[in-house]
DNA sequence: CGCGCTCCCTGGCCGC
DNA sequence: TGCGGCCAGGGAGCGC
């Protein structure tokens, strides 16, 4: 999309998450997108009259390119972007806990959604001295502050429980016990695992897909994730599940302290 | 203020 | 084949 013209914008409900912004195919048709870049979980795509178009895939949601100029859209095919180099960018979610927006580029800090969010993990600014601190005197479980965008962006439900099974860590202990040499032993985990998953082209569950329509192969390395009852890989002891915060957590009892 | 539960939505899968 | 219950990658919002 970088540098293409988004031609032909076809809006087919009103709301996704949310309802989306007052004429958003208007506003997006005959833009030129300058830069497409990402912070935590939005895909940002920066547009040549100084907004940027926000965009959330939430669980279900997903982009995918059609090579022609008009594809027939399916029941959950509900943006429809056509670029002026004659493909078809599509946005899918049948679930609809996606989102969009449209965001002047010199706010985009302070919108509402991205203002408190935490560092990038694979950024400089997330080392065991930043998540130490975060962690101080949190009484919640590590999984769930781990699941917290505030404290660090981008790690969703599955990373979670791979990160804590790596580096060692019970997902019911106190995040305020993991401050210190624990959280020393997590970030490199939780680095390591995503630099991992990213190398594979992530994890495909059900009908996960990369944006070339190829699958992601990470799923075949988990650990722990949605192996409740299978071995663990190191001590042989089943992996066990549970549910926090409305989640469920995947770990081995034995390993995981 | 910080925490955990419920809910938003659709659909796949399992057991009966 | 049908139906109810459970589960799913996220996270806002509310009550305690």
């Amino acid at each position: 999309m970088v540098g293409q013209r988004l031609a032909k914008v076809t809006q087919r409900r009103a709301d996704l998450r949310w309802p989306l912004p007052e004429n958003f195919a208007g506003r997006l048709e005959g833009r030129k997108v300058v830069r497409l870049y990402r912070r935590a979980k939005f895909i940002l795509a920066e547009l040549d009259d100084g907004w940027v178009w926000m965009t959330h895939l939430g669980m279900s949601g997903r982009m995918y390119i059609h090579q022609e100029t008009e594809p027939n859209p399916g029941k959950h095919d509900h943006i429809l972007i056509r670029t002026d180099g004659g493909h078809t960018v599509v946005y899918q979610d049948h679930r609809r806990f996606g989102m969009m927006d449209l965001v002047p580029a010199d706010d985009l800090d302070d919108h509402r959604l991205l203002r408190d969010i935490g560092p990038e993990p694979l950024g400089n600014n997330f080392d065991g001295v930043y998540l130490s601190a975060s962690l101080q005197g949190r009484r919640t479980p590590i999984k769930s502050a781990l699941l917290d965008q505030k404290i660090v962006a981008g790690l969703g439900n599955i990373y979670v429980c791979e990160a804590l099974y790596h580096s060692g860590i019970s997902p019911r202990r106190l995040a305020a016990s993991v401050a210190g040499r624990r959280a020393e032993k997590l970030v490199p985990a939780i680095r390591d695992v995503l630099t991992k998953a990213i190398a594979k082209g992530g994890s495909t569950l059900r009908d996960y897909v990369q944006a070339s329509g190829e699958l992601g192969y990470f799923q075949h390395e988990f650990a722990v994730y949605g192996r409740e009852g299978e071995p663990c890989h190191h001590c042989q002891e089943p992996i066990l599940r549970l549910v926090q915060s409305g989640r469920s957590t995947f770990f081995c009892s034995k390993c995981q302290r």
